[in-house]
DNA sequence: GTATTCACG
DNA sequence: ACGTACGTGAATACC
């Protein structure tokens, strides 16, 4: 066997270790606050490799400080790079303790960097008839690729690594690796901050050495070119091209104080790892460490056997026996939990735990006291869904101490998965299945008839829960996040499931009607449309429609999708003058919209017994905050276009001399904006009740204070205010109002001027997200950004305008989810009849009796307004009527 | 299951 | 030069 030789850029890897898990930051850090990151990814890294290489050297190379012999060559070298951040520089000293239990050398060489370390110990080894790995974030190092060295460099995040050998390199460069240096000294280097040739990139690069083999070699050459632009800068940046080829050049020479021999590899020290983790507080790593004994074990750990008593009527008085501190789970086996059939119900106080597939045994005593208890808290996934479900029983529960998947949600939006097991894993708790082991998944899904099998899966899962409840309640208080949860989600969970348990009133034959009208509306026009393209097609295929349009009528094809031409309204609106087809697909396209998801879907999920609809809120989904509606989705029923509003008409109140009644938040978007951005001009437009797009308007065109504003600048000034709220960029606003690019520039420019304190808000918060990974609204809503710090232009940028735009829709969704819970106590404590039906954002719709209606114009309104208290007034406008579509 | 389109805030 | 407005859900076609 050939001996292997280990190398790692230590700097780099850490680096990319601690930036690759930065929108983490605030999740990795041990029980002395300190930050863990690099020190786990580095962790994660030397994992992965140690399975891919076996190696009987290894070293970790360090860069010794900030001068060495390059920077005596050039004072700026790597000058301008930004300081180490102190949470990464913090973890350095651990970083290389992890080392040294791992059984390896770190070492560091003053006046030389880690990329002369490995490569002079890497020629060193090539000598000695030893294959060397090189493991770094620097691309730079490939340059080190040879015969007997392999550069593996750590791609996304630091597991996932390429592998650069000669033919590698000039697969991908179409150069040599000795001619990298080559090219870094044409193309110069922008983070180490070094010239290179001007106006010359990577691809010119590649270009002339592909040509001319060597910097030198080209320049004794120059004649061959012929005159250009290039040229010029070739010859009038000569000197800066010969020195950055220096600067690029690893030294392979170095004097280093350490060998081959000294820095063999048997392996970790077991002991001293267990005692790094313990410190680090990594369980993971640690729960490995203890499998690792057991290599050959690969099927998933065993889930620690759970003991559970089967209920039954005639041991009921068992339940006596449990303690405070209740885990309950009720299985639902589908998703709507209106409709599901039960599957049982697990309880339990963390040492007993009762089972049945029996749930009106709930009903009975003492089971259903315990429920309903005011005094014994529960523990649950979904108080919502359980809410929901045992109502359906006729059984209220009350006192819910702890909501496994409402907690999980407000810790990370991200990993929001609604499966039980799923999440208990995300938090490293691993006694619990998830459904789709147990139940399977697709069309063989279903409870299993073996008692074992299911009891036990449902008692693991009220096991779960109880486990969960103390590490995740503690760091929801790292987060500042209690008073998130105890006050505002959990009350919402219970407001919500009364929303959708009370129903809003459907006029069936009201859809119907409008439907047969549509019918005969789309009927005429398809027959319209296959006159005016000479045949008949499938209109709702844009595969069809688009070779009709594009091949068939030769219209100019305006914008691609991936798969073929674009036929969305935008392009459609363009082609309007064109043919008179367009204008008639348009029609259809609305009307069919109107037809399918509107009348046909609402028809499908009225329940036939109240002639209701009961929407489901998702309350863990967004990534903002805000509610999610489905089953159907009442939070996009139509209302800018007049003929899809008429759906409006259907929604109707659930009595007699009843009315539907509305209130809505007017621009509160904006008016967070300027409370949290704290500027002047904006807080005074709203303070002084302007008409805050007009004002915009007069603003950004520099019109006077009391200058009439036209129907155009305003709409205008209204879009710029929507792209401020969005996370604005040049191209969406251009995009959006027609306008140029350079224009639109020019808008945000000046907004910008008029309006600084939103500037300064802009740019502390991206700054902020940067380094913390996260941003966070009112009532710290957290959301991370794990792109933030992508190198990736398009995802940076995304995760940017994220930032920008989360913490305005989270705290405008934190704000009516107040008022809903103040809202619906203030209607309780006033004897009120009146219903909260809906929630669409930033409205709320309720029915009423009639002579209700009076109280409510002051109620809601008032109720809404206070619900926070900001730095500018919120407005609230209601309206009412025999309908939804009257209440405007 | 993915892509496209379009309804809402 | 890159190539984007923020947040959702449902219907349909097509693989």
């Amino acid at each position: 066997m050939t001996k292997q030789l280990l190398l790692i850029d230590g700097n780099s890897v850490a680096f990319r270790a601690f930036f690759a898990l930065h929108s983490q930051l605030g999740k990795f850090t041990n029980k002395n606050g300190l930050h863990t990151t690099a020190i786990y990814g580095f962790n994660l890294m030397l994992d992965h490799i140690l399975k891919e290489v076996h190696p009987d050297a290894a070293l970790v190379a360090f860069d010794a400080g900030k001068t060495t012999f390059r920077t005596k060559m050039f004072d700026d070298y790597k000058g301008g790079r930004d300081k180490t951040p102190e949470e990464l520089s913090e973890q350095m000293p651990y970083l290389k303790e992890l080392i040294k239990a791992y059984g390896m050398h770190s070492y560091e060489l003053p006046n030389y960097e880690a990329d002369d370390i490995i490569g002079t110990l890497a020629k060193q080894g090539g000598e000695q008839g030893y294959l060397t790995t090189v493991v770094t974030g620097d691309r730079d190092l490939t340059q080190l690729a040879s015969a007997t060295t392999t550069v593996s460099v750590t791609h996304k995040g630091v597991t996932e690594v390429e592998h650069y050998t000669p033919e590698h390199v000039s697969e991908k460069l179409g150069i040599t690796p000795s001619q990298i240096i080559d090219m870094k000294g044409l193309m110069g280097d922008t983070s180490d901050n070094y010239p290179g040739v001007s106006k010359v990139g990577e691809k010119t690069a590649i270009k002339l050495i592909k040509q001319f083999d060597s910097i030198e070699n080209l320049y004794e050459n120059l004649d061959e070119l012929k005159p250009s632009k290039m040229k010029e800068h070739l010859i009038e940046d000569h000197d800066k091209a010969v020195l950055s080829k220096q600067l690029a050049t690893i030294n392979q020479e170095a004097p280093i104080e350490v060998n081959v021999d000294e820095i063999q590899y048997s392996g970790p020290q077991t002991d001293e790892l267990i005692k790094f983790y313990q410190e680090m507080g990594f369980n993971s790593f640690l729960s490995k460490m203890g499998g690792a004994q057991t290599e050959l074990d690969l099927s998933d750990p065993e889930i620690k056997k759970i003991k559970c008593d089967v209920l039954n009527k005639d041991n009921l008085e068992k339940v006596n026996t449990l303690k405070d501190n209740i885990s309950f789970y009720l299985e639902m086996p589908d998703e709507n939990y209106h409709t599901s059939t039960f599957a049982g119900f697990a309880i339990g106080d963390g040492s007993n735990w009762l089972v049945s597939r029996d749930v009106d045994l709930l009903n009975e005593s003492p089971l259903k006291e315990l429920l309903q208890s005011q005094t014994v808290g529960k523990n649950v996934f979904n108080a919502k869904a359980m809410q929901v479900g045992l109502n359906r029983l006729g059984i209220k529960l009350d006192k819910i101490d702890f909501d496994l998947l409402l907690v999980s949600y407000l810790l990370d939006t991200n990993d929001n998965s609604n499966d039980l097991g799923e999440l208990a894993h995300q938090h490293d708790y691993f006694d619990v299945a998830t459904d789709e082991t147990v139940y399977g998944k697709g069309a063989k899904r279903a409870i299993p008839d073996d008692d074992d099998l299911f009891f036990d899966h449902i008692a693991n899962k009220a096991r779960a829960i109880y486990s969960l409840k103390e590490p995740l309640f503690k760091r929801l208080e790292e987060n500042e996040q209690t008073d998130l949860y105890t006050d505002i989600e959990l009350p919402l969970s219970s407001v919500l499931a009364h929303m959708e348990i009370e129903g809003v009133k459907v006029n069936i034959d009201s859809l119907k009607n409008m439907g047969s009208q549509l019918t005969e509306r789309l009927s005429e026009l398809e027959q319209t449309i296959y006159q005016e393209a000479g045949e008949e097609f499938n209109i709702n295929s844009p595969k069809q429609l688009g070779k009709i349009l594009f091949e068939e009528m030769k219209l100019p094809v305006i914008k691609k999708t991936k798969t073929g031409y674009s036929t969305a309204v935008d392009v459609l609106e363009k082609l309007r003058a064109d043919a008179p087809i367009v204008d008639n697909i348009l029609t259809y396209r609305q009307i069919s919209k109107l037809q399918s998801t509107y009348i046909e879907g609402l028809l499908k999920v009225v329940h036939s017994d109240d002639q209701k609809i009961h929407t489901r809120y998702l309350q863990t989904l967004t990534q903002t905050g805000r509610l999610s509606s489905v089953d159907p989705n009442l939070q996009n029923i139509p209302i800018r276009l007049e003929e899809g509003r008429k759906i409006r008409h259907a929604f109707i109140p659930s009595h007699d001399n009843w009315e539907i009644f509305s209130s809505d938040y007017s621009q509160i978007e904006l008016r967070v904006l300027a409370h949290v951005t704290g500027d002047h001009n904006l807080q005074e437009a709203f303070i002084e009740g302007q008409d805050i797009h007009a004002s915009t308007a007069r603003r950004i065109f520099k019109l006077e204070p009391d200058a009439e504003v036209d129907r155009n600048m305003r709409r205008q000034a209204k879009a710029v205010n929507f792209g401020i709220v969005y996370g604005i960029s040049d191209y969406g606003l251009s995009q959006n109002i027609g306008i140029s690019r350079k224009q639109a520039k020019q808008f945000i420019q000046t907004y910008f001027e008029e309006f600084p304190g939103v500037k300064k808000y802009i740019d502390d918060i991206v700054e902020s997200a940067h380094k913390r990974g996260y941003v966070e609204t009112l009532t710290h809503r957290r959301r991370y950004l794990p792109d933030i710090n992508s190198k990736n232009f398009n995802q940076r940028s995304f995760a940017e305008r994220t930032a920008m735009n989360t913490p305005i829709q989270g705290s405008a969704a934190d704000i009516i989810k107040i008022a809903m819970i103040q809202m619906e106590s203030a209607l309780k404590k006033q004897g009120l009849k009146a219903k909260m039906l809906l929630q669409i954002h930033d409205e709320l719709v309720f029915e009423a009796p009639e002579e209700e209606i009076p109280v409510l114009e002051k109620l809601v309104p008032k109720v809404m307004d206070s619900a926070v208290s900001l730095d500018v007034p919120l407005k609230v406008e209601s309206a009412h009527g025999k309908t939804w579509y009257e209440a405007k």
